[in-house]
DNA sequence: TAAAATTCAATTGCTAGCAATTAAATTTTG
DNA sequence: CAAAATTTAATTGCTAGCAATTGAATTTTA
């Protein structure tokens, strides 16, 4: 049964939140998106609006499919939110005339506008995290790898 | 790599996805939590909910202030969490006599008994993402310390 | 010790995230 | 070609996550 009493640790090290790399993932993901917050405030978008904006300030017009298989999200998370976006004229839906089994979404002059102003962003969030960009960068560089790898 | 192309890429390089912190750290705690949920099926259990007895296992008992200090989550996440796990009879919940602020939970029979089929979850995990152990060890700490300089 | 400040959990109201299903369009196949 | 299979987005129904607020209990302070 309960063989460790009061605060003795688990019989397995390997059920121990610090060991194991979901949490700290899980933790890190969460605290970092809760730094951009203040950020975007400001812009009044939230963090995965601010992704599908990244991509289509790359790109201008993408289907929501392919918004999906670059964000790994999928169309029941994606189009509500990209619902908000157009109501708030920052972005189009339209059907592709080609495949009217896709629809396109394509950047609106407001949702353009914020390119600009928001293209600080980034670096305003890297000094906030105060990282060695060295680190930074092998991080960052681990994490593409387990992404790849999990895809 | 960041020299325009005819897909036109950002001016900013920073404003690309591929080139940020955030984003990989995102996807891949999705991705993991996803690599979770047929092992957490089993039990019945999502990843936050796991999470919670991974907690009480080490400890049969802990407050919703220490779950949450832990676990980087408000009352406002734990407090249902927690009554869908009383609900079933996994955890108990009431007020601590001497400080009636804080809430008590403590690992019912249910809950303890969940424990020894659940310990071959995180090496079943570690085997599904196929990472050599030295990496995963690597990319654990650098996510740890990130979690300490964000607390 | 009375008033003010703080702490803790719960609640409200919103967005995200995902599994599963549906419906329509397109592609594959036999 | 027509039937079957696949693809795409939307929808449904749920849990999580968080900011902000509330109310009660406790601690600090003046």
């Amino acid at each position: 049964m309960n063989a460790p009493s009061a605060s003795a640790p688990s019989a397995n090290p390997l059920q121990q939140l610090e060991n194991q790399l979901c949490f700290p993932l899980y933790a890190a993901s969460r605290m970092i998106t809760k730094a951009y917050q203040p950020l975007l405030d400001e812009f009044d978008l939230t963090y995965p609006q601010y992704l599908v904006l990244l991509l289509l300030w790359e790109h201008q017009e993408r289907t929501v499919k392919e918004l999906g298989d670059h964000l790994a999200l999928d169309s029941g998370t994606l189009t509500p939110l990209l619902k908000r976006l157009e109501q708030r004229q920052l972005i189009s839906r339209r059907r592709d005339p080609r495949d009217e089994r896709s629809v396109i979404i394509g950047l609106l002059p407001a949702g353009a506008a914020l390119q600009q102003p928001a293209c600080k962003i980034p670096e305003q969030l890297f000094e906030k995290m105060g990282m060695p960009q060295a680190e930074f960068e092998a991080l960052r560089d681990q994490l593409t790898q387990l992404l790849t790898r999990l895809r």
